[in-house]
DNA sequence: CGCAAGTATTTTGTATACAGTATAAAACAT
DNA sequence: ATGTTTTATACTGTATACAAAATACTTGCG
């Protein structure tokens, strides 16, 4: 048994380091390094030099590049080791596809299942959004929209829902990003939110799910040559 | 060549294609134990234990288990270790909304995408377990209708589609396989699946939709008495 | 007899070592 | 020079070894 309670049960955690296991940390980090473009696709990795180069050994690197192959992020080739996952074209409209469905499904069970304090929350977000809209920050936009989106997904009190919609958002979160619209475009893109937002507070699930759609079928045409 | 070697590499039985990696090979056996329930879940896994089992080193067997955690077919414990997950009723009915939606969306896409040679061949599928059910076999039955939804998922000819719908079937499997529904309950089931070909052959993408979405609900009513 | 503390054993987490394989480079023949 | 075989190097795949943590066990004490 433990000898002493000095701390109970570690719930009080120092430098929050040590809290998760090393695989852990290295699956997050190397999935933002991969979103962000740190590690571009098609690249090769090579497990000596990156794990010098985070600072870790090889046996927990290539545990985390099993389970980032597993969400799809990397590709492993026998004997040839990990390479950053590369998708074409069809690919990401065939996610965006899918990722529109799931939302749409999301926004219904939304209606039903959010507290009238979540639906207040997602339009604080959106406000706000609206904001940096207006002073044309578009990093900022750009986040409080994937929280929007993120946010109305975990209103629908699905866990395997939201599971999904973030494992496929996750790969096309480094595209939408590059995606730079038009000032026109991207006003239609906030009063498409508007609409969204009020067909949330109304709770009017048919309608929701409409915007949604046409929103997300929207997007994608605004970032289609960019991919 | 120097490696004309055939001393057996390490103590394995090589009975496999060496093609595949090694975690490779224990990804794919321990899903099916889990699928199949050898694995029963809220089972620790001891890793010594099933490496000596499986007649493998730790290493790959850690590095499969990372895999399958992502997959959400183990859960990993920080510091003590991979347990299999166990699904509360609530996480199985979420499932099986979000399976129903990605079936709608595929059979949707497949009317569009589907040659009729596709079409054609779930239609034999479909024949052979009608005639499956006739005779009363359960097991053969079963497989074909598992064959069936795929088949149809497939046809979208989405890779991401296919992807997170055989994600979530696989949790699911074990516990659709347990339902054994009572006669009447499974003639009702036959029925449905009649009507969905007839909707996928006429191309009938609503219908087909409304069909599939039934019959999800139907099935979710026969297997809920049991999970 | 109950219970807490200390010790032992098991188990996980990480690092290192070695074997096999693919890739790059060099030597040779044409 | 060019193409091919040989050799060298680098990298991955697996096994083993060691450290830290957790669990189980035993002992001491009320």
């Amino acid at each position: 048994m433990a000898s002493e309670v000095f701390e109970p049960v570690g719930k009080r955690t120092v430098a929050t380091i040590s809290r998760q296991s090393l695989h852990g940390e290295i699956v997050t980090r190397l999935r933002d390094m991969i979103i962000e473009g740190e590690l571009q696709p098609g690249e090769r990795i090579y497990e000596n030099q990156l794990g010098e180069e985070l600072g870790v050994s090889r046996t927990p690197l290539r545990e985390a590049l099993k389970f980032l192959a597993s969400e799809g992020l990397v590709e492993l080739v026998p004997s040839r080791g990990a390479v950053v996952k590369r998708f074409s074209a069809k690919d990401v409209e065939d996610m965006l596809i899918v990722i529109r469905s799931l939302e749409m499904l999301a926004g219904r069970l939304a209606c039903v299942q959010a507290s009238d304090e979540d639906i207040a929350r997602i339009r604080q977000l959106h406000d706000a959004m609206v904001n940096h809209y207006s002073r044309g920050e578009r990093l900022e936009y750009y986040k409080l929209n994937q929280q929007i989106h993120t946010g109305i997904v975990s209103l629908a009190n699905s866990a395997p829902l939201a599971e999904v919609h973030g494992l496929l958002q996750s790969r096309v979160k480094r595209i939408r990003f590059i995606g730079h619209e038009g000032a026109e475009r991207w006003a239609g893109a906030v009063a498409e939110h508007e609409r969204i937002i009020g067909a949330l507070e109304a709770r009017d699930a048919e309608t929701l799910a409409r915007e949604l759609d046409t929103h997300l079928v929207n997007g994608w045409e605004r970032v289609k040559s960019v991919v």
